[in-house]
This record gives structure tokens, C-alpha cells and sequence, in this order.
DNA sequence: CCGCGCTTCGGCCCT
DNA sequence: CGAAGCGCGG
């Protein structure tokens, strides 16, 4: 890996020389034998056998760090290598798209040929593509729409008000939870009230909340993520000469972070591996799907070897139906399986892993575990306890500083947290100290009300049954379609039986005012028009994605409105949409043969961690739950507090607090050399400040392994607002800080609740200030100092002061809060 | 009947 | 701090 910086220079991160790929977790090297296969070349026995073995079912049971990734990717070129597999018979399911492209490069680079054919995806995109092709037997049209959770609310809070269910409690929210967690076990709306409890009206009231967002999904050609899954399942079993052809087709499925799967996911795997039936085989073979040596001595085709990598470690997914139960038992479910088991880490330093090992350890009921690193101790954790989550950010900050003058590049570091609430205050003191940044998630682009807007313009072309694309672009942009006029469009369909895009070509029977029949037949007209745009059989040929989208937003209006706005927001508005645009033309660029249907299909299924830019060059921020299956030289865990982490949230579920200690275990042991520990003993959050406790995840770290820069037992003994970040103790271990004082032993917060709230979101302001080497100015937090040196132009001037208390900082100027003396 | 500006309230955990 | 809910003017 790119990892300039290494201060004990560990040997164990240099691949061993004559291996053509750079693989991380390349393992110890140094293998001293006769001939092999360069795939298994820096493996140690254990990764080797399960590249090697040969079998029905194989789980390897992979702590983090353990080279896993490795592991599978090989595997696949080896399958392929040795001809025991063509590309097309292979399905690899990955978490995330970003991982499915990351295998697919190192496959290629391994076997230094395309491998077409292969599918490696995520499960959603992976039955998305079943689904468009079998979409007749599912009942759909193959450009079905799919619904994110935005989709679903939106539907559900219609239902939710035409039923007056909010009466019972209903909202979206909960509705949409409920529904979720029945679809991840297989249930639909008939198999629930076969046994629901009909005496009970909001058992009832549930039922037909279901019902109707299921048949206004059917209605609109739509499916929702848990769908995409669950619709998959339901296809195979009906529909069983289906099912054959994925079966004969993938002979080897591998399945990574197993542990996150939930009931639909395995039994969508479980259908995939089942063999096929002689009959069935027979049947294909007169199709002309040659089958004939596949077959085994019964005449049908066996089922297909199955590969499993994962950790109960690290399942951090219960509360969305991720069950552990699935790799738990899946030596029972899997008669003949082969487990491997990878314990030693390539990644982390010795200190993180005791540390991680330490913590997990108090989850009982798990296989116990322990990884363990060639690479010495390395440096001891760093704990931090701030005053405040301002004064938290401001110790990333200079600690990130402080890393990258040692040599370390920014994209090395990553912040995490558990919610992203607490991403406002490090944001602000990030882009304070000029330190470049990126939040990974978040709020993410294809969520920004713009662009939804336009992609519903492309929903409606491309699935003129989706009602709720066509009701968000109705009146967007103003045309004078009010409510009134959209709900009377949408009863006149309902009563007359047809779609609402039909209504709207009917509008002029509704008796409605000139002007806004004009303007609905006007949108009817435009999307027609756009429809035959991409008609195959258009003699005049197909536009493609980029040009459908531009004359929708010409036509519709809807750019140049924004464009002409007086509103600041509305430009940062408008250049969305041009992204939008510049995405659908590398699109175009990309898949030359793909069409609209399959642009919306990859907007519609990319995930939190798939926007990662690893060639960014900054500081990464995100949640610990995109964290996983990535890896840093230094890890910032901030927010180490009980509340936030364990969250509140989780006390009242059970397994909830187990949950929450894997996802500290995930974050501690993404990083590589440096790890850091953080909290604050107050946080600002809605407008209020809160005390907050050390979490209880602290106390189960050895105390040697973590070196208190300022210890919780510390903190709480001072107070005022001088900060504490440089002028900190160094005094080793954090003394008796599982007795520290109560919160009431805290002193009060140090400013009135408004004045802090001002100063948090106050966009400062310092025009056009210039500084030169040689000033003295003066830092609201940091006190006097002298300008060393002025970088960057325009908004981006950095000056790089020498404080006289507080040390060496780099300010952008336009906004840092310092005037000039 | 629609659009806009005002006030108010409740809301944030993760996908 | 943002969405929902209102009351008014066009």
C-alpha cells in the first residue's frame, strides 16, 4: 500500500519481491519452497488453504485486518487460473459497489486479462440485474423503479394520511421500519395477517398500510430496496426453470461480510445453491442450454460451491435485520463445510490489536478470537478527553497537523464518529486549521432536493407508471399546479382506472382553470416527447442519457431558473445539476451500450462508502459504520462517550450495547500505525450543551496500552475556555478515571447557551485581510502570535503563525477568528 | 386556488 | 436547525 509513513519501519508491509500484484495483507513472504503458483506467494498456510481448497461450502472466518480481501480475490484468479471455472460462472458479492470494483481490478491485474463475464456486485445490484431480465415472470416492466427510503416515506406518509393511521401512532418512520423488518424475514402483507392479531386496530390498521403501500408500489412499477432482495427470492421459487439457469450458470459463489447478511440475503444464496432437479436439467438441454457436463451421475447439476467470508466481530448491522445466526450456523446449514480460520493481522500495530482484542472480549457468547501482529507493539494509543466537542476538533486538528509534518499524507487519516451530528463542529475547526477534508456520506448528492428533481424527470421518461416521480415534478418548477389541483389528478385516475400520467393527457375533461390545464398537458406533452427520444424504435434514433436529461432541463425550465435566481443557495443549486449532467456524460462515456434504465439503476444503489476518493489527498470523516472494511495509518475515534458510543438508543434494544462495543472493535482496528481516542466531557447538541461520561468501552483497555494526553480523571478539574489541546500533561496512564467525579462535579458550561450556539454556526468573516511574514496577531482561542509565512491566493490564504503559547498552526484567513495587532 | 413568508415545533443513530 | 402549518395577497 502507499504508506510513506511508518515510524518503526515494520517490515511486514513490504509485498515480497516477484509478486506482480500489490495485495494488502501480503503476509509474512519469505516462503521457501519448490515452484507454486505466484497467487499463493506471501500467504501464510492458513490463507493459502483457503485459496486452495476445493469443496461445497467454505467459511473462512477472517478477523479485520486478516487479508481476506486478498484472500477472495485470489481465489476467484485461481478458479480461473487453473480452468476449473470460466468467468461467467462466477458470482462474487460484496458489500459495497466501491468494493465489487476494487476486486474486479485486482482480479484483472492477477490474471492480466479482462475476466468479462464475472459478475461481482452487491446483492442489491446483482438482483436488480435478475429482476430486469426476468422482469415478465416478476410481474414488473424491466425498467421498474426503485424506491429508496426518502421513496417509501413519501408513499407511506400518503397512506398514513388517507387512513387518518396517525391517530394510532403511525408515522412514515415507523411504518417504513416495520415493513422493512418483515421484508428482510420474507414476509408480504398476506403472509402477515395470516397471523396478525385482528382484534387489535392497529394490528389492522398496520395490515392495510401495508397492503395499500404494496399495491401502490405494484401500481407505480416500483420496488424498494428491501424488495430488490426479496422479489429475487420469490422468482426462484415460483418460477423453478428460472431458478435452473442462475443455478447452472454460477458454479462458484463467494460472499463477502457474511456476518451482515439478513434473512433474504441468505436465503437468496441458499436458492442459488441448491442443484438442479434431472427434470429440470432434461428440459434445459431440449432448450438448447447445454447442460450436459454439469451434470452429475443423478443427471442433475450439483449445487454451487459456496464461499463465505466474515466476522461476528464485526456485525454492526442487527438493527436492519443482519443476522449472525447465518454464519453462526452455517457449518449446520452447509453439511461438508470447510472452516479456515485467519487470526493474524497484517494491518494494525500490536498495541491497537491488544486493545481491540481487549474489548471485544468482553462480548460474551462469541467464538473466542485473537489477532495478533507480527509488526511490534508500535505507539502507544493516544487519549484525549476535551472539554467540549469545539475542543475536540481543535485536538484532531493539531494532531492531524502534527502527523502530516511528520510525513504523513492526508489521506491517510480518517475521523470517525458515531453519528453525523458531530460532523459541524469538526468541520469548522477543520476548515479553520486549513486542513483538507472530505465527508465520506453524509448528506449524500443524489439525496439534495435538485437533483432528485431531476431524476425524477428521467424516472418519469423511463417509467411512465411511477406516480410519485411524476407528483414531486409537477409542480417543480412552479407552474401553478397546486395541491388541489394534484390530488384531483390523482382521484380522476384512480376512479377511471389509469395511470396518472394518462390523467394528465386527460386533464382537459376535469373542468379545471386554462392556465393550469395548459400547464399539465404542457409537462404531458414534454415527457412524451422525451419518451420517443429513447423509443427503440424511433426511426430517427436514440438520444442517449446526457442528451435526454439536457432537453428535459431545458425544456422544462428548471436549470435556467435556478440559474437566474437572486438566491445564493440557488446557484450552488444549479451547479448540482450540472454535475449532474457532466455524470451522465462519463456515463455515456463508460457504458456506451447502457441506457437510461441501467444510469438510474447505479444512482439508485450507491452506497455511503462508494463516493470514497482514495486519490483526494485529504483527511477522510465519516460514520464508523461506512468505516467498514477500510483501513488508515491513523484513526481519529472521536465522541468516545456513553450516550453517543454506546449511543442511547441501543440501551433499550437487546444485543444493542454487544452492537455497539463491535463498532468501536471496527473502528479501533481500521487503523494501521496510529490510533486515537477522543470525547468530550460536554457536548452541544440541538441547541443545548450535555454532559457527557467517558464510555464504559474505555474502561476495557489495558491501561497501559493508551497514553492520556489529557485524561477524562483531568479534564474535569479545570474549566474556562483556555485550550487544553497543546498545553496538556504528559503524565502516562489516565489515573482513576473510572471514579471521576459525577457530571454534577462538572463546572457550569462556560458561556450562556446562545452566545455558544452564535458562535458556533456565525460564518466569520474577515473580508480581505492580508497578512504578511512578520505580523503579530492575535487568535480568539489561540492568544498572540507571529505570521511565519502566507500560502494560497483568494479565500484560500493560509497563514502558518507561530503562536507564543500554543505552538505552530495554520489558519485560512478569510474565517479564522484573529485580528491583526 | 396558488404562492410566499411567517412562526412553531420536534428532531438526529447507523443503511 | 429544518420541515410542517398558518394566514395573507394575488
Amino acid at each position: 500500500m502507499m504508506t510513506p509513513f511508518d515510524p518503526d519501519n515494520t517490515p511486514t508491509r513490504q509485498a515480497p519481491a516477484g509478486v506482480p500484484i500489490i495485495v494488502d495483507g501480503g503476509g509474512p513472504g519469505g516462503y521457501a519452497g519448490g515452484y507454486q503458483s505466484p497467487l499463493l506467494e506471501g500467504l501464510n498456510p492458513q490463507q493459502r488453504e483457503a485459496v486452495e481448497y476445493r469443496g461445497p461450502a467454505l467459511l473462512i472466518i477472517a478477523g479485520a485486518g486478516s487479508g481476506k480481501t486478498s484472500v477472495l480475490t485470489r481465489r476467484i484468479a485461481s478458479l480461473l487460473e487453473t480452468r476449473e471455472a470460466w468467468p461467467s460462472q462466477i458470482l462474487a458479492i460484496t458489500f459495497t459497489n466501491k468494493a465489487a470494483a476494487e476486486m474486479r481490478d485486482r482480479v484483472k491485474a492477477i490474471l492480466g486479462q479482462g475476466a468479462d463475464g464475472m459478475w461481482i456486485s452487491t446483492f442489491h445490484s446483482s438482483c436488480v440485474r435478475i429482476l430486469r431480465r426476468e422482469a415478465e415472470n416478476a410481474g414488473l416492466s424491466a425498467s421498474f423503479s426503485i424506491y429508496d427510503s426518502a421513496d417509501t416515506k413519501v408513499t407511506l406518509k400518503r397512506i398514513i394520511k388517507s387512513l387518518d393511521a396517525d391517530t394510532l401512532g403511525f408515522t412514515p418512520g415507523n411504518a417504513s421500519a416495520k415493513i422493512s423488518k418483515l421484508k428482510n424475514e420474507l414476509a408480504d402483507v398476506d403472509s402477515y395477517a395470516r397471523n396478525a392479531n385482528m382484534s387489535d386496530p392497529q394490528e389492522v390498521m398496520f395490515v392495510e398500510i401495508f397492503r395499500q403501500y404494496t399495491q401502490r408500489l405494484r401500481a407505480a412499477n416500483a420496488l424498494d430496496f428491501d424488495d430488490l432482495i426479496g422479489e429475487t427470492v420469490y422468482l426462484f421459487r415460483a418460477f423453478p426453470a428460472v431458478a435452473a439457469l442462475y443455478r447452472r450458470r454460477f458454479r462458484h459463489i463467494l460472499v463477502d461480510e457474511y456476518q451482515d447478511t439478513n434473512h433474504a440475503q441468505y436465503s437468496l444464496v441458499r436458492e442459488l445453491t441448491r442443484p438442479v432437479e434431472p427434470e429440470l436439467a432434461d428440459e434445459m438441454e431440449t432448450t438448447g442450454v447445454h447442460v450436459r457436463n454439469l451434470r452429475d451421475a443423478t443427471g442433475g447439476i450439483p449445487g454451487a460451491s459456496l464461499t463465505v467470508v466474515g466476522d461476528s466481530d464485526q456485525s454492526i448491522y442487527a438493527f436492519r435485520g443482519a443476522d449472525t445466526r447465518n454464519i453462526t450456523e452455517f457449518e449446520r446449514d452447509f453439511p461438508g463445510t470447510k472452516v479456515i480460520l485467519l487470526e493474524q493481522n497484517y494491518r494494525s500495530t500490536q498495541n491497537i490489536l491488544s486493545a481491540a482484542n481487549a474489548v471485544i472480549g468482553h462480548n460474551f457468547d462469541r467464538k473466542d478470537k485473537k489477532l495478533w501482529s507480527a509488526g511490534g507493539d508500535g505507539e502507544k494509543i493516544v487519549g484525549f478527553t476535551a472539554y467540549s466537542g469545539h475542543d475536540e476538533a481543535q485536538f484532531v486538528a493539531d494532531e492531524i497537523e502534527v502527523l502530516h509534518s511528520a510525513g504523513m499524507a492526508y489521506r491517510d487519516m480518517a475521523v470517525f464518529y458515531r453519528t453525523n451530528a458531530q460532523t459541524r463542529a469538526l468541520e469548522e475547526i477543520l476548515v479553520r486549521s486549513a486542513v483538507p477534508y472530505r465527508v465520506v456520506g453524509g448528506t449524500k448528492f443524489y439525496e439534495r432536493a435538485e437533483i432528485k428533481d431531476a431524476l425524477a424527470y428521467l424516472i418519469s421518461v423511463a417509467n411512465p407508471n411511477d406516480e410519485l416521480a411524476l407528483r414531486r415534478i409537477l409542480n417543480t418548477p412552479k407552474r401553478g399546479i397546486g395541491p388541489a389541483t394534484e390530488t384531483g389528478l390523482a382521484s380522476f385516475a384512480e376512479a377511471n382506472q389509469i395511470s396518472f400520467r394518462q390523467a394528465m393527457r386527460d386533464s382537459a375533461g376535469l373542468g379545471l382553470g386554462p392556465k393550469v390545464t395548459g400547464a399539465i398537458l404542457n409537462l404531458a406533452t414534454l415527457l412524451d416527447e422525451a419518451a420517443l427520444k429513447i423509443d427503440p424504435t424511433n426511426p430517427a434514433g436514440q438520444a442517449n442519457v446526457s442528451e435526454l436529461l439536457t432537453f428535459l432541463l431545458e425544456r422544462s425550465g428548471l436549470l435556467t431558473l435556478l440559474r437566474n435566481s437572486r438566491d445564493p443557495q440557488d446557484e450552488a443549486r444549479a451547479e448540482n445539476i450540472e454535475e449532474l449532467v457532466a455524470q451522465t456524460k462519463d456515463f455515456n462515456k463508460e457504458n456506451p451500450d447502457s441506457g437510461l434504465v441501467d444510469f438510474l439503476t447505479q444512482v439508485s444503489l450507491v452506497a455511503a462508502a462508494d463516493d470514497l476518493d482514495d486519490a483526494s489527498g485529504t483527511v477522510s470523516l465519516m460514520t464508523l459504520h461506512t468505516a467498514k472494511g477500510l483501513e488508515y495509518e491513523a484513526v481519529f475515534l472521536t465522541g468516545v462517550e456513553e450516550g453517543l458510543l454506546p449511543h442511547q438508543m441501543s440501551a433499550n434494544e437487546p444485543g444493542g450495547p454487544a452492537e455497539e462495543r463491535r463498532l468501536f472493535y471496527v473502528g479501533i482496528t481500521r487503523a494501521r500505525q496510529r490510533l486515537y481516542l477522543s470525547l468530550a466531557m460536554t457536548r452541544a447538541q440541538f441547541g443545548d450543551i450535555n454532559v457527557a461520561m467517558p464510555s464504559r468501552y474505555l474502561q476495557e483497555i489495558p491501561v497501559d496500552l493508551i497514553d492520556w494526553k489529557q485524561s477524562p480523571g483531568m479534564a474535569n478539574s479545570r474549566g474556562g475556555t483556555q485550550p487544553r489541546a497543546l498545553n496538556a500533561r504528559r503524565d502516562g496512564f489516565g489515573g482513576g478515571f473510572a471514579k471521576r467525579g459525577a457530571p454534577e462535579a462538572l463546572p457550569p458550561a462556560p458561556k450562556p447557551k446562545t452566545e455558544w450556539s452564535n458562535r458556533v454556526s456565525q460564518v466569520r468573516d474577515n473580508g480581505d485581510l492580508t497578512l504578511a511574514a512578520g505580523d503579530r496577531i492575535r487568535h480568539i482561542d489561540f492568544g498572540d502570535g507571529r505570521v511565519n509565512q502566507v500560502t494560497g491566493d483568494g479565500t484560500k490564504r493560509i497563514a502558518h503563525v507561530q503562536f507564543d503559547t500554543t505552538g505552530a498552526k495554520k489558519l485560512l484567513i478569510k474565517i479564522a477568528p484573529i485580528e491583526k495587532l
